[in-house]
DNA sequence: GTCAAGTATCTCGATTTCGAGATAATTTCT
DNA sequence: AGAAATTATCTCGAAATCGAGATACTTGAC
C-alpha cells in the first residue's frame, strides 16, 4: 500500500473519471440498444450507415472503434440478418462498400429516435452549457491522445 | 441517410467524443501495460490492491468496471501467477479478501511509476487547468449517469 | 515500369467479457 | 424466530474482441 505522491495527481484522476464516466454512459447505451436485440457494435454500424450512407468497411471501422477483425465479425452478423449488404467498389478493388438494406433502414429509422432519447437522458446530469464545455475538452483530449498514439504505433 | 435534426445535438455529440476520448486514452493504457505482460484488467486489480490494501472481491470489482464473473476470471489468473492471494473474511463468510503477495507487490511497485508516466503523457494534450475542468465535468457526468442507471436497473 | 511500402479486408485461434443462474451467507421485515 | 430480500462469489456456456498473419490491390519512389 502506497500513499498518494502529491495528494492529487490530476492527470491520473482524469483517466479514472474518464473511464468511470464512459462506463456509466455506456451502460445506458447498452441497455437502450438491448431493447432492440442488438449489440452496441452492431448498432454502431447501422447508425453510421444510416447517417453517412454507403461507406467502405475501413471507414465504418474507424467510427465504431473496434479492430478490423471484429468489424468483419459484426458485419457478417448484420449481413446474415439481412440488415446490411456488401458490395465491391468499382474504383478500388480492395474495398468493400457497406450499405443498409431496406430492412436495415427501416429498423434503424425506427430505433434510432428512442435510443437518442435514452442517450440524452444519460448525459442530462450535465446542464447544456457544461455539456458543450465537456464536448470541447473531450474533443481536444481525444485528438491529442490519438495523435500521440500515431507517433508511436506506426510499424 | 438522414440529415442532422438540429445541425448539432450536443448530448449525442458528447457521447461520441466521450467514447472517442476514452478509446484513445485507453489505447495508451493498453500499450503501456502490455509492456509488462499484463492485461488492463489484471493491472487494475494489482493497482487497486497496491493503493488500498486488502479488499473484498466486490470492492475490487466496483473499481475495475467489469462484471463479477470477469472479476473471478482475472483474479484466478493473478492467483495462478502468484501475484495475488485469496483469504476468507472472518466477519462475513460470504466475502473473499484479496491482497497482493510479496511478488505482486514487488511487481506493481516496479511497473506503476512508468505506467503513470505514460498516462500523464496520454492526457497531456490538455493543459493542467483544462484537465482539472475536465475532471470536474466528467465526475458529475459519471455520477449522474450512474444514478440514473440505479433508478432503472434494480430488479 | 518495377519494386517496395502501404492499405483494405478477411481468416483463424486464443483471450476476454458477459449473462444467467447456483450457492451460501447476511440483513431486513414482520 | 422465520421468511423474504439482498449481497458476495463462483460456474458454465456463449458471445465479442483481439492479434497475427494471409491475400490482394494500390500507391509512391526510383
Amino acid at each position: 500500500m502506497k500513499q498518494s505522491p502529491s495528494r492529487v495527481d490530476v492527470p491520473l484522476q482524469l483517466w479514472v473519471v474518464l473511464a468511470r464516466a464512459f462506463d456509466a454512459v455506456e451502460r445506458h447505451s447498452r441497455a437502450s440498444i438491448a431493447r432492440f436485440e442488438l449489440g452496441t457494435t452492431e448498432f454502431g454500424v447501422l447508425e453510421v450507415l444510416y447517417h453517412k450512407g454507403e461507406l467502405p468497411v475501413c471507414d465504418v471501422q474507424r467510427r465504431i472503434l473496434v479492430e478490423s477483425s471484429s468489424t468483419t465479425y459484426v458485419v457478417d452478423k448484420l449481413v446474415k440478418r439481412g440488415l446490411v449488404r456488401r458490395r465491391h467498389s468499382g474504383s478500388d478493388r480492395r474495398v468493400v462498400l457497406l450499405a443498409l438494406t431496406p430492412a436495415g433502414r427501416r429498423l434503424i429509422r425506427r430505433i434510432f429516435p428512442p435510443h437518442a432519447h435514452a442517450m440524452r437522458r444519460a448525459v442530462a446530469a450535465l446542464p447544456p452549457s457544461d455539456q458543450a464545455r465537456a464536448v470541447r475538452l473531450l474533443r481536444a483530449l481525444g485528438l491529442g491522445a490519438a495523435k500521440r498514439l500515431e507517433a508511436k504505433e506506426p510499424v
